[in-house]
DNA sequence: AAATTTGTCTATTTACATTTC
DNA sequence: GGAAATGTAAATAGACAAATT
């Protein structure tokens, strides 16, 4: 352990703060023990630990101790390597390509529609009313029946996580989340001092629901919501049991813990019941067309019961005012006129195909993941972390991303990277990097 | 005075707690009084009044004590109002709709472009890059001589806002802004955590800078920012002169301040150099073209120096991912083509022409602004207050905007309401709302 | 099962700075 | 110009609760 680090904070080894025994070597000194070092008061310590924790770098339990958190420890050696020339891109999560003409197409229509310039002035009341029914129909085939006054619209997925945290959670408050969770909401939640506490919602064997633990972090913690991925879960994949999901709908109004539940994987998953059917008054639900049918469709539509709309719509109005309205007509005409179908069809297609060429190269591995999703969860041999996997891969020229980007708090990262399936432009390219990952593997 | 407000906590009136000579009406009881009659600590009501604060609900000052905010007083009444069946809009402010036929010429030539389904992926480093040199003409159409690496893109002005505030600033920070400042930007900042500090810029008599307020602020308040709209300022339409920008350019470098200039009504005042053009190391630079050009155009430019850009761009990046590349193609496409300058032209006619229409009916009282903008500010007589003046005008059917909607802090609200100028479809409508609000006026 | 370790939370102390009168 | 009024902020005390041993 070097020295000057929150661990030992230039403690002499061996001296009179060292009576520790072996520990993880990411816990920080007890709040007292540095308190004492630093002839000031525990609670002065346990203030600017605080700080620390709501931005994800620690995380601290009472009668356990204090820990550095995975992520904070591994961003930076991820990010100090030098870049290879040409990088094959299996990192970002992205819908194939191949729905773009599509959308073009009902664009090309809309263009010559009479009275279309309205499309750049804000959007009347009537116009949004047949686009919110449009909503509601593209949440049903996303496996959660709501009406259209519930709906609000966002830029995006992750801008309608923004609205939905800044609307419904103040500076300090707490949610749970898998413990490995996508790290742009972690990214978000940081930022706006919303803490994250990994939970372990899922026992892994089964997928069912881990109730005791969800009980557990929400006393202990006073939880005030949860966010949850149900289908093809963003990194792990695994996806909720229909009892899991009715189970929790239950424990959360005993609760009284907010859903907030993001349908964006459904489409790539077998259809189940969402959790805000069982749980329509405590859940938000969110879909991101941007995920599921093309990335420059920023667009998402979210509903929210009436107990948190207006609160979500405030917040969503203060950060975009509005979305714009070419962009919702756009994805409302896709929709209504069922053209979505054929983009959904070839999407799933292609994502079979693709996923078909992963399978050929990792069945040998714990490769995990439906045929239809776009990104896998590839568990490592014990001898190598994620962090240094993504490393080693970048440095010959593919982009994975390490479960440490993805751990929560005090979360021990898997060995394991996520696998971007539609990341590259052609299957060829996508074959090039899976023959660099397979060969990296046997040779560990 | 009623009982039980925070002003006299419930104390029998004349009580030993009531010591206290003629005091503002919205003035509250001291800390130190407080705590005696609840038997608690004095810092512990500092603590609360301070969370408070940050809501924008309070603002205190040592020795001076603690006053409930106006509009937080007012609010509450304007909402309580019946609506009439058709309210003429003279509130919100927008661009005259003249411009949409053109942005959709744009458009239908786009959608026929070779190789234009891109514009549904992800964008890529190449197409950003001409789209931010338009976004540098365009800047410099606003006053700001910038380079295109530091141009950043969001979904509109108040999504810029957003995203500076979030990026640059963290829970509890202040920054300064003038003492009657544009709603939506307290309402994104109140939530935010970041607490708004009413400061006199200007001198009223001659548009120069009030250094001496600015620097008191600074020091008194240790304000990390400021935000300021140099040109017809939202609501209350005073521009600027060139020699106070420079002097505030020269301030902010020895005071450390960011600056966060909004030129969004650049082009709506009398062309002047940007502050931006004498600090740019230290000035944030947004335009937003929702406003200049059409609503529905989402999409505002931010310019960034090397200090601050990484950061801005990271929490863009957490908001919103990424702009739709429509609307950045489309934006870009339109100033590259010059059809922009079509654009403003007939703006500006339509802003001229709605202005005397304006003028011709309240010439006789004093209604600020010039004749180009799309708000006026309308000083109403002594005897009646904007948001009574508000409340009438509502029940004859025209939405105004009081001066208590934008008072920040412990600012008295001046006397005044904003009215739009280009709210209203048709110039008939606009005449009629007009016609109220003078019949209105004389009848005080 | 009891003692110990460890983090948390609320209210407090205390010194201080500014404004008012 | 000095005393009083008033709000601020950092550090602290101390009771508390959960986890560990």
């Amino acid at each position: 352990m070097p020295e000057g680090t929150v661990q030992n904070f230039g403690r002499p080894a061996g001296g009179r703060y060292n009576k520790r025994k072996t520990a993880a070597w990411n816990k920080a000194a007890p709040q007292r023990e540095l308190a004492d070092f630093l002839d000031i008061n525990v609670s002065t310590v346990s203030k600017a630990f605080k700080a620390c924790e709501i931005k994800g770098l620690l995380s601290a339990t009472v009668g356990k101790g204090t820990y550095v958190s995975f992520d904070a420890l591994s961003n930076v050696r991820l990010l100090a390597e030098n870049t290879p020339v040409h990088i094959i891109q299996m990192g970002t999560t992205v819908p194939d390509h191949d729905a773009n003409e599509y959308i073009m197409k009902i664009l090309r229509n809309l263009v010559n529609e009479p009275g279309n310039e309205k499309l750049f002035s804000y959007a009347s009341p009537n116009d949004t009313l047949w686009q919110k029914d449009a909503a509601v129909l593209w949440m049903r085939k996303c496996g959660f029946n709501t009406d259209s006054h519930s709906i609000l619209f966002a830029n995006g997925g992750q801008n309608a996580i923004t609205g939905i945290l800044t609307g419904l959670f103040k500076y300090g408050d707490k949610i749970g989340v898998a413990p490995h969770t996508y790290s742009d909401m972690k990214a978000a939640a940081n930022m706006l001092g919303i803490q994250l506490v990994p939970v372990s919602f899922i026992q892994e064997e089964n997928n069912e629901l881990n109730s005791e633990a969800l009980i557990y972090a929400c006393k202990n913690h006073n939880l005030k919501g949860i966010y949850i991925i149900p289908d093809h879960q963003n990194p792990t994949t695994y996806t909720m049991s229909v009892k899991a999901r009715k189970k929790l709908a239950e424990l959360a109004g005993s609760l009284g813990l907010v859903i907030i539940e993001d349908g964006t994987y459904h489409l790539m998953s077998t259809p189940k019941r969402a959790i805000a059917d069982f749980a329509p008054e405590n859940t938000i639900y969110i879909v991101s067309l941007s995920k599921a049918i093309a990335p420059g469709l920023r667009l998402a539509y979210v509903s929210a019961p009436d107990q948190f709309r207006m609160q979500i719509s405030n917040a969503l109005y203060n950060i975009n005012i509005t979305v714009s309205p070419l962009m919702a007509g756009l994805a409302a005409r896709m929709i209504i006129s069922g053209q979505v179908e054929s983009v959904l069809d070839t999407h799933r297609k292609k994502n079979i195909l693709r996923n078909e060429l992963v399978n050929k190269y990792l069945s040998g591995y714990d490769c995990r993941g439906e045929d239809t999703g776009i990104f896998r969860w590839l568990m490592l041999p014990k001898q190598i972390t994620g962090a240094d996997f993504e490393v080693l891969a970048f440095k010959h020229g593919v982009q994975v991303y390490a479960a440490e980007r993805f751990a929560v708090g005090n979360t021990i990262p898997e060995k394991a990277v996520r696998v971007a399936v539609c990341g590259t432009e052609t299957l060829e390219e996508l074959e090039q990097g899976l023959k660099v990952l397979t060969e990296l593997l046997n040779s560990l």
